[in-house]
RNA sequence: GCGGGUGUAGUUUAGUGGUAAAACAAGAGCCUUCCAAGCUCUGGUCGUGGGUUCGAUUCCCAUCACCCGCUCCA
């Protein structure tokens, strides 16, 4: 719907210009319009004309948004020796945005030049019109009546046109309101987390005692967050309701940069284990000015998208800025004590989190590509790592004639993966059918098959075709799926 | 929210003041013994509502949605 314009090459090549970015090969309109056509993602709520920036999974979709949680999980959960799991409530008390500075940081003044129309974040423009030493403390500890007067007594212009004609400061609060209860009175309202973190900081304490963990560990948490971007877009890559890959790592002060390093290499590893392209991803460390209120150190993971470099992750340094708020809003005591040291601190945090629809986009993006396999022939492929394929194999039956068989070879693999089954079309067809949702193997059966007990198991990379016998299947495929 | 642009089949695009076309994709059938073969059949109240008109998908207004830019960010 609407969607003629939606990454067109020629806006892609400005957008491109800007950034001064270039990514040959794969745009985002093909890797749009594939997701929509073969049943990754749709555009949301599509029947009544869409609902801005909302995308739903398709069967093939949440099978690789999936496997990239398992993926994640496995890795920073599961076989980690530091860290536990944790499901905490989207709804949480009103005090814990309070402690966690987003119910102030996350209003975001902003003001319109009347001539020009532009807008800017009054903040900013404070900043960069007024002498540090004229203003009243730091920026952003300003509330709005006094950023006015400071607009207005230094006749700041705007930046655009130079005219002195703004509108009001007014507020843009990126939390998601709602309410608890069913009568809509100020004192139930509540939010949509804006971030998983926090359900993590105030489990703290629990996860601790519970598990008997000791100082450092970790608590990883997979779920969805709210945020009322002022401007989402670029497909999948912001959305407001979006999921995260949460992990903190909870260490004793004076150890943080060593975590710090420790979960840097061992993200980007996480990525390049799952067949990402190196030259697609880079580092790139914040500059003290750049650099978040709560954190002292941040690293971000970007990839190369066909529209310029995303942020995937964002590892942060966090201090013990999270567990300190709370100590100070709860009243309750968070700190640590280690009794072999017999000390008592409250633990610095490490915070290696990642975006799953972000994560999820670029592994579809990287695996994307149209090869040309000679003078008029190409195919569409998506080169999935198998742990991330949505169907780890596809079993055809050469003819319609061996279906019967062909369907008991399926019914077996299905107990234990994903599994597609294709009858019609060509077996050529059938294939590329397949590479284009990159299952990894097809797996076919013949007039042969019933005779020596073997099939056809032909490789989604290469191409090449092997004959297995069918009781090795399952081992051999799940030599290769395993990540 | 502001500014600019766009809405025709699953996708990419034609086209017209007299109720729409192509390619690819999809489904059914015939055929087909390992890499997109072929043939037959199947699809749309032209985003929605209103107006002008004998008549609108085409003109006008509104509305909704999407795209691009600005501020934001995992």
């Amino acid at each position: 719907m609407g969607g003629k314009d939606r990454f067109t090459r020629s806006q892609l090549h400005k957008n491109d210009d800007k950034k001064g970015v270039e990514r040959m090969g794969t745009t985002m309109d093909k890797v749009v319009s594939l997701a929509k056509n073969r049943g990754f993602i749709f555009p949301g709520s599509e029947i009544y004309g869409g609902l801005a920036n909302t995308w739903d999974y398709g069967p093939l979709g949440v099978e690789l948004k999936n496997n990239v949680k398992k993926a994640w999980w496995k890795k920073f959960v599961q076989e980690s020796p530091y860290n536990v799991g944790l499901d905490a409530a989207i709804l949480m008390n009103p005090k814990t945005w309070e402690a966690s500075g987003h119910l102030t940081n996350f209003n975001d003044p902003m003001i319109d030049c009347k001539k020009c129309k532009s807008r800017f974040r009054a903040d900013k423009l404070i900043e960069s019109n007024i002498p540090a030493d004229q203003i009243p403390g730091p920026v952003d500890g300003l509330d709005f009546q006094t950023m006015q007067q400071l607009i207005e007594e230094h006749k700041i212009k705007c930046p655009e046109c130079g005219a002195h004609d703004f509108t009001p400061i007014r507020q843009f609060n990126l939390m998601f309101k709602t309410y608890q209860g069913v009568t809509e009175s100020k004192k139930d309202e509540i939010y949509l987390r804006p971030e998983t973190a926090q359900g993590i900081f105030v489990n703290f304490k629990n996860v601790q005692r519970a598990m008997r963990k000791k100082i450092p560990f970790g608590i990883g948490q997979v779920g969805k967050s709210f945020r009322n971007e002022i401007t989402p877009g670029n497909f999948t890559f912001r959305t407001r309701e979006f999921e995260q890959l949460e992990l903190e790592f909870f260490c004793k002060p004076g150890t943080e940069k060593e975590w710090f390093q420790y979960w840097r290499t061992f993200g980007f590893d996480w990525l390049k284990s799952l067949n990402i392209k190196e030259e697609n991803l880079r580092l790139r460390d914040h500059e003290q000015e750049e650099l978040p209120h709560y954190s002292d150190a941040t690293t971000d993971m970007e990839y190369l998208f066909p529209f310029g470099w995303g942020e995937l992750s964002s590892l942060s340094s966090r201090t013990d800025y999270d567990l300190r708020r709370h100590m100070e809003i709860s009243g309750q005591d968070l700190q640590y004590i280690d009794q072999n040291a017999n000390e008592r601190f409250i633990p610095y945090v490490i915070e290696p989190s990642l975006g799953a629809d972000r994560v999820t986009l670029a592994f579809l993006t990287d695996a994307y590509e149209e090869e040309k396999i000679d003078e008029k022939d190409s195919r569409t492929v998506l080169r999935f790592h198998p742990a991330l394929a949505p169907y780890k194999a596809c079993v055809l039956p050469l003819s319609k004639k061996l279906g019967k068989e062909a369907r008991d070879i399926y019914g077996k693999l299905a107990s234990h993966w994903m599994v597609d089954y294709d009858e019609t079309g060509s077996i050529g067809k059938r294939y590329r059918r397949q590479d284009e949702i990159g299952t990894p193997f097809c797996i076919t059966y013949d007039f042969d098959s019933k005779d020596d007990g073997k099939v056809t198991v032909r490789d989604r990379d290469t191409m090449d075709q092997i004959r297995l016998p069918i009781e090795e299947l399952s081992d051999y495929l799940s030599e290769k799926i395993t990540f």
